[in-house]
DNA sequence: ACAAAAATCATGCTTTTGGGTGATTTTTGA
DNA sequence: TCAAAAATCACCCAAAAGCATGATTTTTGT
């Protein structure tokens, strides 16, 4: 957990540097302090950043909460909030960003790397279970045999419960070659059946 | 987030106190006050609890984190330490607790309640992004029609990968029954083939 | 008690799958 | 460039799945 990289997102420098330093204190690195959301979003571009700490109020009020949207939609990385607000409905707007922490003025400098610390291991962990993706690398991994490219397009379309008709057609290719891929592919996965292919390539995807 | 009932864990009688009093005037409802672990557990056992605030330091030191340990395993339900420590191995013990906040003393009352209903709401999403189940009634709840009481077993094998004649062997019933029920399964769920029904049935458990 | 819903089963017929075998053409990597 | 791997296709046959239709028995809720 050594040196991640931090965003600090703070309108007013002294407080934003006296928490890049402690951040950096912390064992934190600091790549980046942005007074507004577009020199956030600027420093995003540019820079890797693991997590970000954002002021609610920026220029406007509540231009933290937009900004964390924003974060969430086209980065995914997590953030958590500093801020002297706490009423309820500040709260409120704060819970729907799916924020990672908050901390409310004033704070500790501990309370803060801890917060970051707290805030960086849930979300690691989240981002670990939700592996949704169908991935034939990772599908592999588990397989004697590795699944060929052309194999694998034709999984895909199995699970969206194509037939083999549908399948051919979608891929260009005869029925019967679909046949002989679907053969492979039951072999590969230690089934044999359609239905057992899509039991357990689920089970893969679920657990 | 009305009344959350709330159980207290913290060895020093006027902290906890204080603690609950604070928490009572935020809106929570504190159902006890645990002074060890068995305390605890024992209150867990009897009353329906939210949510826990943990002190590390009991009569031992990490005792806390071995109770959150056992209310994590037996009770799932999420828990946010109190504690005046704030080294990094307490921190790691911390996270892997798999805590849902982590409040290091002193702490203001609105500290406590906000990093409490943060702490739920989290919990809660995590709880809802979880459903791993296969529920009947939830699923229900997206269809048509209902699915019986007999139909679901069979989907259950259908899940499974389980051939009708395996279905049939398994339920003690005819292969025509199974085949019946199937039918009614389809169009229940709107599809036409059994892979389709695999297919669909595996989204709606993943998403 | 009684009607509705659910569960059971059969029969006949069509379509889809899966297995086996063999063959040709592309693609790929060393 | 040359052998191995991958992708393509065909044909046949058996098994499984799906569809329609109709019928009887249990269960269930009011």
């Amino acid at each position: 957990m050594t040196g991640r990289h931090v965003l600090v997102v703070e309108d007013e420098p002294i407080v934003a540097e006296d928490i890049s330093q402690s951040l950096e204190e912390a064992g934190f690195k600091v790549v980046g302090i942005a007074y507004c959301s577009e020199e956030a979003l600027a420093l995003l571009r540019e820079e890797t950043v693991d997590i970000a700490v954002l002021d609610i109020t920026l220029n406007r009020p509540l231009e933290g909460i937009e900004l964390a949207h924003q974060i969430k939609e086209e980065y995914n990385i997590p953030f958590i909030f500093l801020t002297a607000l706490s009423d309820q409905s500040t709260l409120e707007a704060v819970k729907e960003t799916l924020a990672m922490g908050y901390l409310v003025k004033p704070f500790k400098p501990a309370d803060l790397s801890i917060a970051l610390e707290m805030a960086l291991s849930h979300f690691l962990r989240l981002r670990k279970e939700e592996k949704t993706f169908p991935d034939r690398e990772i599908f592999n991994r588990d397989l004697l045999e590795p699944i060929s490219k052309r194999e694998w397009e034709v999984l895909l379309r199995l699970m969206d419960g194509d037939g083999n008709k549908e399948i051919a057609d979608h891929l260009f290719v005869s029925v019967n070659t679909v046949k002989t891929h679907l053969s492979k592919l039951y072999m590969k996965l230690g089934v044999d059946s359609r239905s057992q292919a899509l039991a357990h390539v689920n089970k893969l995807l679920r657990e």
